[in-house]
RNA sequence: GUCCCCAUCGUCUAGAGGCCUAGGACACCUGGUUUUCAUCCAGGCAACAGGGGUUCGACUCCCCUUGGGGACGCCA
């Protein structure tokens, strides 16, 4: 049988952190096993679904690389495919009309609650062998309802959680479409899983509870049922479930807040599924290991720590110009032009090293291409009025200096040599005249890549 | 309330009955490299929720307790 996965979520929101790894796990899967990935976009829900939260979604897996074979399908373009499986459920006695209201129901509810029991559908409407069915009233349109079975258990072996059993009797009759006609979620679902051909469902653990009613329903349809692998759910950082106020955010956030699509990758790859020891690998790597036997059934905490580290380490080693065009629009947007010298590669090169963020990192770099303000502090602490002779000094011989980084190097420690100072003592304000802080890479790289009309004038600017 | 699921260091996890004196990674601590900071390298701290079984032997299998999560919509 040939693979097919599919990614099928409801464009009400963005795509988050929980999403996209449910996606990622479809997508490695398809791959892994040289099938077929499908992304559907399941928006019956015409209240609540946008066309401007199909293109988020749409977006966040284009900015992962989640490529997908087929689709986006939409669900709302298949309504005859549902209409065709009702006509055949309720023609086969597996569905009924069901002429209870609204209120009705939410008033069974409520009771049912009060009462400590399992809320559920009372049957009221459910056709009966020897049972009379109550008149049917004038002005209500009635629901269709799917007749589920009431005896025995079903049950399925879950890819990752092993064997679940549910009995019938905890499921009631589901409606599988609306008073106005349009079907509902758990039938579209039956309904486009099968003639998809999706051979294994990956999705969200909070779907378990469905997945028995469906399978009745996959049977009452005359249809095979595919595999079930459900994936526990992504917890924030406090061990809390993720909700919009509470570290539920998009995909595309991430891109904002400096990461590389790289580390998200691997980041997601590695919660809550494993391969032995390794923890940094490709994406290409990631489809040739990928199982599902290692997927780990229980829930697992976001952190944010872990992040940091692939993505510093992303940072390192990720192809310079790739980087150079992501760096030079984050610096876009801090208001700095990185068009001029000195060549933004140059510049990275030296100090991608460092970094754990292309936020911080491109506004670490700023400097380079805006002068930087020194804080008071620094400019008091290091750039004293015994080292300014000094300094007076150097900036001459640096004016005589072949911008190489040899001959930088040379005059820098020369200058220490000659005075009987620690390097930290010439290093320090020289950082704090270039650069503004006293923090940064060797003085002399620094002074090399700046260019020697900059560093100049930087360092004249303290001494007037 | 009812049903379903889950349970190893702070966190992500390895572990398919003896390989476990429980391994790796992040974080943290210590030391080294370094021109400051960071990187990098070396070392360290740190866990099988509790109780019963089964077995010669249990982190691994079974049961119970506890704790956590999910589902019970004319939402998906």
């Amino acid at each position: 049988m040939t693979v097919r996965t599919r990614f099928a979520p409801s464009p009400t929101g963005f795509l988050h952190i929980g999403g996209a790894r449910t996606a990622l796990f479809s997508w490695a899967y398809a791959k892994k096993h040289g099938g077929k990935f499908v992304l559907r976009v399941e928006d019956t829900d015409l209240a609540r679904s946008t066309p401007e939260a199909v293109q988020a979604i749409l977006d966040g897996m284009d900015w992962l690389g989640l490529t997908y074979d087929e689709g986006p399908l939409y669900q709302m373009q298949r309504m005859e495919h549902y209409q065709k499986r009702l006509d055949q459920l309720l023609e086969s006695g597996h569905a009924y009309y069901c002429y209870s209201s609204k209120d009705e129901l939410d008033v069974l509810r409520e009771q049912q609650k009060q009462q400590g029991v399992k809320p559920r559908y009372d049957g009221k409407w459910r056709p009966e062998e020897g049972k009379t069915l109550p008149e049917v009233p004038a002005d209500t349109k009635p629901v269709v309802r799917f007749k589920n079975p009431q005896g025995g258990v079903v049950s399925w072996h879950d890819m990752v959680k092993g064997k679940i059993e549910i009995a019938n009797t905890e499921l009631d009759d589901v409606i599988i479409a609306r008073s106005d006609g349009t079907p509902t979620y758990n039938f579209c679902v039956v309904v486009d899983d099968t003639e998809m051909g999706i051979s294994q469902v990956i999705r969200g653990d909070d779907h378990v509870n469905n997945t028995p009613r469906q399978i009745n329903m996959i049977n009452a349809l005359g249809a095979t049922v595919p595999q079930y692998a459900h994936l526990s759910m992504i917890l924030g950082a406090d061990g809390q479930k993720l909700s919009k106020r509470h570290g539920a955010v998009s995909v595309m956030q991430y891109h904002e807040d400096g990461y590389l699509p790289e580390a998200i990758l691997n980041y997601l790859a590695r919660l809550g599924w494993s391969h032995g020891d390794d923890e940094v690998f490709d994406m290409q790597q990631f489809c040739e290991w990928f199982d599902l036997d290692h997927i780990t059934p229980s829930a697992a905490q976001f952190n944010t720590e872990k992040l940091n580290w692939l993505n510093a380490h992303y940072i390192k080693t990720i192809d310079i110009d790739v980087l150079s065009a992501d760096i030079t629009q984050r610096l876009d947007k801090l208001g700095v032009s990185a068009k001029m010298e000195p060549p933004i590669k140059r510049v990275l090169e030296l100090y991608r090293e460092r970094a754990s963020n292309l936020n911080q990192l491109a506004s670490d770099i700023a400097y380079f291409y805006v002068r930087p303000e020194a804080h008071s502090d620094d400019v008091e602490k290091h750039i004293t009025s015994e080292i300014k002779p000094v300094m007076q000094k150097m900036l001459e011989t640096l004016k005589n200096t072949v911008w190489e980084l040899e001959a930088i190097h040379h005059v820098v420690s020369s200058t220490v040599k000659e005075n009987s100072l620690k390097f930290p003592k010439v290093a320090m304000p020289l950082r704090v005249m270039l650069v503004g802080i006293a923090q940064s890479p060797s003085v002399d790289e620094v002074m090399a890549i700046l260019g020697k009309e900059e560093v100049l004038q930087r360092i004249e600017s303290y001494l007037k």
